[in-house]
DNA sequence: TATGAATGAGTGTTCATTCAT
DNA sequence: AATGAATGAACACTCATTCAT
């Protein structure tokens, strides 16, 4: 049983993370967690001070997860073109919601829970990098003058609906490279 | 007081629509909603089946107010220029979107209440209107093979998003014009 | 349409037999009656005081339709053999029994809601006079010396008990006849 | 206190049977279970699934203690009597129904709640022993060819009515003896 | 570390009844 | 005579959280 080594703090983020995928982030309660997870309800506050602890921690595990994936310390490499760059930022972005289809959804149904309404964008540290660069685009005339979450809410929000269109097999993966994607995205972002 | 000539139903479902803006969808209660709008909480069982249909209502009549607000028949005017048409299209998206920025939050909150997750997209009538038209498009090569949804997507979330900014008075309205979201857009969706 | 004759209070009266038949006296509300009755809630109260007016009522249209059918008065003609008499009343109340299968659940669903425990066996003047005739024959020692509930309540339990089993098709009518059930019920009461 | 000693389930078991004795089945409601039994109304959850299961132990704990009571075994002796052995087992219903009036009450208030209209006669394992038993009786002539629940409901019935009687201080328990009840009884059942 | 027991506040929903029209 | 609107009380059930052990 891999169960057994894990601590029962990750047990638990699973169970809700399981919940959440399955029934949405609003049927999360302790009492399924718990009977999920096979342990007492009570013990979900002897590793989390509330639910609201417990979320957020599932959230920053995906969070996490996303960080240790991508390479993001190359998006500051100025020995790359910036156009190249960006365009490995939406690689990255698009290889790991491939990868991690539930991990993006995990992260858009606890922001909702918590009503943060501006989607999958997230303005955390390693994000601060991406805003960076695209900041970097902006000033240099490589994407358009638009509001930063523009851009990068329409990276992810494309990357996230094809993905879900794969998950619910409405086409398989093969049908479009990453290339169509890249290019539907980039083209509305450059200056043309 | 305007509310007097209101009949109850409407009370109700304006009730919901503030909590749902206010908290989120999730919050939303019959004890909540009886107490905004003055009444018993057995009260709301007279005007609505149950709780969903309460929410479907509410739905409903945001969709349509899209749906009386926007001019969809000329989508199918097939005199005009199918790259007009999808701009217009786009156009009335925006110009609805500027002008009922709740109507959008309200929407996108009760279909996650709902536990669908293609976000805005809507699969009624109205936007098979839509559908045809890209699907149109698609086959006379004037905007990109790639899943509709992709395309409807990237239209909602661009132009809630540019909205649910200026609600926040991140910027004024004024300092971009539908010209520069319109550009955006479309160059994603078109071939160059 | 023969409803249109009835007055409203039987169709009440008809719409809360329906609902206990169907789904047990537990069952009825209101709600339920209005709505089976094609009436406004509210108009049930029009024609009873309340709901328990409402089932009195009910459970007293059965009474009088058992008295109405059955023929009373021959038990108290003494110029009959007492034997005669009581085989007399026992076939009276197996043929309603057959014929008003509904009745005698009616009867009994109401007596248990309101919470009389002696069954079948009822306490008003027509069945004093089977009351009179036991006594009689306790007296005249031609039926045992037990009480008379005791008595009255084999007759209605077994020939309940019997209509219902032709009710659940454990068997058809023809299968046994009145003279095997009266022998089984008589038996146990005279003295041998 | 006795109670301190009784675990939660009895305590919640009795308060539903005393609620059931004192206004019926009808009556139940986890609020009063809950205040009878003084804890929280939400505790009622925690000893059981929902109100279905609640009821369904406290008749079932009603079973067993007639079970546990009553000899089932030697009904099936043929070393004995197949007559000795009918009134053997009327012996031991009567001898129960008088020791736990209380009992058979409750059995039958809750089997109507449920909607089962056998009434006191019970269709489990236990029982299909007395069914077998009457059906050799039947088979070898003994007892009269006629459906068994008539035959069975009639000993139930009569019991009861007995015992409620007693229970009712229509007279006391000493003015008639089991053999008189037996007689009545078995004259019904018995071929002549 | 782990648990079972406990609870108060809350959920959606149904009910019998009243009243103005 | 008839209705729709209104309501408070009750219902079964779930929840997040606490605490003694």
């Amino acid at each position: 049983m891999k169960k057994k080594d894990m601590n029962k703090q990750t047990i638990i983020q699973d169970a809700v993370a399981e919940i959440i995928l399955a029934e949405g982030a609003v049927s999360v309660s302790t009492t399924k967690v718990a009977k999920l997870a096979h342990i007492a309800q009570s013990n979900v506050y002897l590793y989390f001070k509330d639910k609201q602890a417990l979320l957020d921690s599932v959230y920053q595990r995906e969070r996490n997860r996303i960080i240790n994936t991508t390479d993001i310390a190359e998006l500051r490499n100025h020995d790359i073109d910036i156009e190249t760059r960006i365009r490995y930022y939406i690689e990255q972005v698009y290889d790991y919601s491939l990868a991690n289809p539930d991990s993006m959804n995990l992260i858009q149904q606890i922001k909702f829970l918590m009503g943060e309404d501006d989607g999958l964008v997230i303005n955390d540290s390693p994000n601060n990098i991406v805003h960076e660069l695209l900041q970097e685009a902006i000033d240099n005339q490589v994407i358009k003058k638009l509001p930063i979450n523009l851009h990068m809410g329409m990276v992810f929000s494309t990357i996230h609906q094809h993905t879900n269109n794969i998950g619910d097999q409405q086409y398989p993966e093969s049908e479009y490279k990453f290339e169509d994607i890249y290019q539907f995205i980039w083209d509305a972002m450059r200056i043309h």
